[in-house]
DNA sequence: AATATTTATCGTAATATTACAATATAAAAT
DNA sequence: ATTTTATATTGTAATATTACGATAAATATT
């Protein structure tokens, strides 16, 4: 096996999981973390800032743009990136949910 | 390769990474909901909650345990789980702070 | 004690992910 | 036009993940 078995639960569940699946790599929070501390977006420059081979880094790019957190515009030659606000917003709301929940929860035990 | 070259990031980065990838499966997330929707601890019902087979859930059991999602407590037969509520604050806090600054960006372009 | 119940572990097959060299593509600069 | 620069794609090796049958371990029930 080895293939997730997607269809077994909620489109909610498999929304939320690849979301926040396409964070779950170091390679991709500090890509993230970078175009955060710019505070801008950024052309060509992302390749030279991660400990990475190109290739490798244009392979998480992808994955985070197929996730919707970021957005990709070509400006000339490079490629500019900046964050997609709107994912963001998806998972903070999210986990800010659970919390609340989790607030107002009795904690029989544990 | 295949493995991730995490002595390349920050241990802040790992550790974030880490936590956030503990609930990029659908299956994860599943059980969160659930703890989170049963408004308690729950001892010794969550294999037939999940429509997968014991063992699998025993092992996404394991990841959210090992990554401090949830607690697990022994009660008697059974084993009582929990969310583990900083675990969640961590998370929550993280996508707050992205969020904050993401606000206060200039947004020159995209 | 024997059996049932609950969860964990082992072993393993199928698939996915990570990383990168080599190469391609496309626009910019010379 | 040729070369340089920036990014993407292809191919592939190494490793990780997912899923589950079989089995083990540990407590509960009879």
């Amino acid at each position: 096996m080895g293939a997730t078995k997607t269809d077994h639960f909620t489109a909610k569940q498999n929304a939320i999981a690849t979301l926040i699946k396409s964070l779950g790599h170091p390679a991709r929070v500090a890509i993230i973390e970078y175009l955060l501390k710019v505070d801008t977006c950024i052309c060509g420059d992302i390749v030279n800032e991660l400990p990475l081979a190109q290739p490798t880094v244009s392979q998480h790019l992808k994955e985070l743009k197929n996730a919707g957190l970021i957005k990709g515009n070509i400006d000339g030659n490079a490629i500019c990136y900046c964050i997609d606000e709107k994912a963001i917003e998806k998972l903070q709301s999210y986990f800010a949910g659970i919390s609340s929940k989790l607030a107002k929860q009795k904690n029989n035990c544990c």
